[in-house]
RNA sequence: GGAGAGGUUCCCGAGUUGGCCAAAGGGGGCAGACUGUAAAUCUGCUGGCAGCGCCUUCGGUGGUUCGAAUCCACCCCUCUCCA
């Protein structure tokens, strides 16, 4: 069996390691117990975790134990590290309920059961620790001189630091210990934007324990332009299909960048090598075909294989004049609202959502952005009425190319 | 606590002899053309409502004025230096 090391630099996941040839002798020889740490400030997670969580199914796929650390006590100090601003303070009641939330969407890609994985949440230990001894145990083993010197707080001492984030550190390094001890836990991944939090966490299991520790970082998945992938127009690409449907989360990766298939085929599918090269290889107007591959095989991945059908059918009916136009998304409306001379249509693409003010829909139009039932709309003042609806009560409207909205009249 | 600098529209960043500022420029975003539901490129748009008039914006609250992002007072926040 190959050594899950080098599928995952096969892959592109690794961008750091503290001992390079020893993890992949350790990951080579015995079962480990490892973690990642989810900062639990939002109510879904997100693209952004989407890589370290796939990098979690590769390891325990080759037998090793996962540990999803979701930082319910840390969230309440907030992480400096790549940020110009502190961030906002959560209270404990969201915390808790972002960690349920978190869950559901992890166990989709980790098997939790017979203590296969682990999540814990480190509001566990580390909010009743008694301040003196936490000073004295583990404050003594941190200089401050060094810290200073972290690539995380480089940018933050140009802009302040609070004392309260300052000591994020030393938390998260903490948490590797606690973790050293409860679990046997020998190994933490994360972005590489937690380098420095690793190599600190990994230094203080060593002086402590005088046993190894290791850490291994991750690529940022960014795009061709360097850019954060999983940036859409309304924010971040949510993994809650109640946030981004399965249509729209088929959508984006339908249409990524030519350049950045190949990363994302790697890195987010579980797809064999030798197919991704094939995927890969392909030309011009061909690698279409890998974008599809991808867009199914992810939304398949976070949504389920209906789900991923449904979008990818809805997708080739829009697109390539199919049939089936049941995953775009939709607004009902009923028939009253149309009223006696029939709706604005300013007003019904607001009601749709697809433009956030009558301005904008004024200025789509006067641009031919918009399209009702596959004709362009010319006339700002047009009216929608009963009869611009098909036999299935359906008006199909369209913003620019590739936005589609669905209008049932009931 | 003391001294100084600063808070502008999604972001960065102009604008402070008060009117010509809904506010330069860039970025981003959206749309059009071209295409492969790509990239690059070119063009247009980018506070709201209404068709060129009105309304709400320039940290907050009051004030001066015919009129303030621009002046005054107080307050809040950030940064730098000092302790």
């Amino acid at each position: 069996m190959q050594n899950v090391y080098d599928i995952l630099k096969e892959r592109g996941f690794i961008e750091q390691a503290t001992h390079e040839e020893e993890i992949r002798e350790l990951l080579g020889k015995e079962k480990v117990t490892f973690y990642v740490g989810f900062d639990p400030t939002a109510d879904s997670l997100h693209v952004g975790h989407l890589l370290p969580m796939i990098a979690m199914a590769h390891m325990q796929k080759a037998g090793h134990t996962p540990i999803a650390l979701l930082g319910g006590g840390t969230a309440m100090v907030g992480d400096p590290s790549g940020r110009t601003d502190m961030r906002q303070m959560l209270t404990r009641e969201q915390i808790n309920h972002n960690a349920e939330r978190f869950k559901k969407q992890f166990e989709k890609l980790i098997d939790f059961a017979d203590n296969k994985a682990y999540m814990l949440n480190n509001a566990d230990w580390l909010l009743d620790l008694n301040y003196v001894s936490f000073l004295r145990e583990i404050g003594r083993h941190f200089s401050v001189n060094r810290m200073l010197t972290a690539e995380c707080y480089k940018q933050r001492m140009e802009t302040g630091l609070t004392f309260l984030e300052f000591n994020y550190m030393l938390m998260q390094s903490y948490d590797f210990l606690h973790l050293y001890r409860k679990y046997g836990c020998k190994l933490q991944m994360g972005g590489n934007d937690q380098w420095s939090n690793i190599i600190s966490g990994a230094d203080l299991v060593r002086r402590v324990e005088s046993d190894s520790a290791y850490g291994m970082t991750f690529t940022l998945l960014t795009t061709s332009e360097g850019v954060k992938m999983g940036k859409t127009q309304a924010g971040a690409l949510w993994l809650d299909a109640e946030k981004v449907s399965p249509y729209d989360f088929y959508q984006y990766w339908r249409n990524v960048d030519d350049r950045d298939v190949e990363k994302c085929l790697k890195l987010l599918t579980f797809l064999p090598m030798d197919e991704i090269n094939r995927l890969s290889s392909l030309e011009g107007a061909e690698i279409n075909r890998a974008k599809e591959v991808l867009a199914f095989e992810l939304t398949k991945l976070i949504h389920g294989e209906e789900e991923a059908q449904k979008a990818q059918d809805a997708a080739k009916a829009l697109f390539q004049n199919g049939a089936d136009l049941t995953s775009v998304p939709q607004t009902q409306i009923k028939l009253e609202q149309l009223g006696d001379d029939g709706m604005d249509i300013l007003e019904l693409l607001m009601l749709t959502g697809l433009t956030s003010s009558k301005s904008e829909g004024r200025r789509l139009i006067k641009q031919g952005g918009i399209y009702a039932a596959d004709g362009r709309v010319e006339n700002i003042d047009l009216r929608i009425t009963e009869k611009d609806f098909d036999d299935d009560k359906s008006l199909l409207l369209r913003k620019g190319k590739k936005v589609y909205h669905m209008v049932k009249l009931l």
